[in-house]
DNA sequence: CGTAAATTACGAACACAATCGTAATACCAT
DNA sequence: ATGGTATTACGATTGTGTTCGTAATTTACG
């Protein structure tokens, strides 16, 4: 089994704002952040440097400047919480939780097809 | 909008297992939750009264074993957190958390089939 | 009744997340 | 070089979740 990785509430909107911009500096991340919630830099900073000690980030040190690096994929954590929620929410059903996802966020006719497609994958196996 | 819920992780586990069972007794819940993590009695009691502080759950006290229900229904809990997980990991696609959690978790025959019922529903509109 | 057993109530301790103030450090422009 | 500015480093504080020990309460039963 690979590694647990368990960021926190507010690692997990860190991580977020990196895995969009690939990689990022404090500030860049401070000022995403900023617009959700009032909150100083140095908080934004103490964050981060604990995530860089908790192995959850690289950093190139370099310049003065660092720049920060998830460590994990997106999907690594796409994958992880899908997973728990299906346990813990949804009794284990896979197909509950798509019900659910589709009935109240509804998709695009696009997605719908590419969902589509996919099923249909699944059912020639 | 509706009165914002957040259960924290132990909370959560508890209300899962109340889900389960309609209402049930600090014994009954500390029973299921000690198969998975050994932890004391009045720990598990300790959490359910703050969950009933909290107004997460009532309880039925007039014989002396308390009875706990939860206040809200496992489908309010299911439709925030998916909704959150939407938003944080899949960029707000609906999709990509479908195709995901078929991809990795797969269904049986019949999932399959409920599904393609309801997407042929949602194309209908 | 009065004692034993189970349950609840309460408070304290511990761990950890989040926040920020302040000091140290590096860089840039003049 | 030096002063100002941005960044990092560090430590302290606060809040909250989790845990458990112990006391108080209720119930059941001899």
């Amino acid at each position: 089994m690979s590694k647990q990785f368990k960021p926190t509430e507010s690692e997990l909107e860190i991580l977020s704002i990196l895995w969009e911009h690939e990689h990022a500096t404090v500030r860049m991340v401070h000022e995403v952040v900023q617009k959700t919630r009032d909150v100083g830099y140095t908080t934004t900073l103490k964050l981060m440097q604990i995530m860089h000690e908790k192995g959850l980030v690289t950093r190139n040190e370099t310049a003065k400047t660092h720049i920060y690096t998830p460590v994990f994929v997106k999907e690594k954590a796409q994958e992880q919480y899908v997973g728990k929620m299906i346990k813990t929410l949804f009794s284990g059903s896979t197909s509950q939780l798509v019900l659910q996802a589709l009935g109240k966020h509804k998709p695009t006719s696009q997605d719908l097809i590419d969902i589509k497609k996919l099923i249909e994958e699944l059912e020639s196996k």
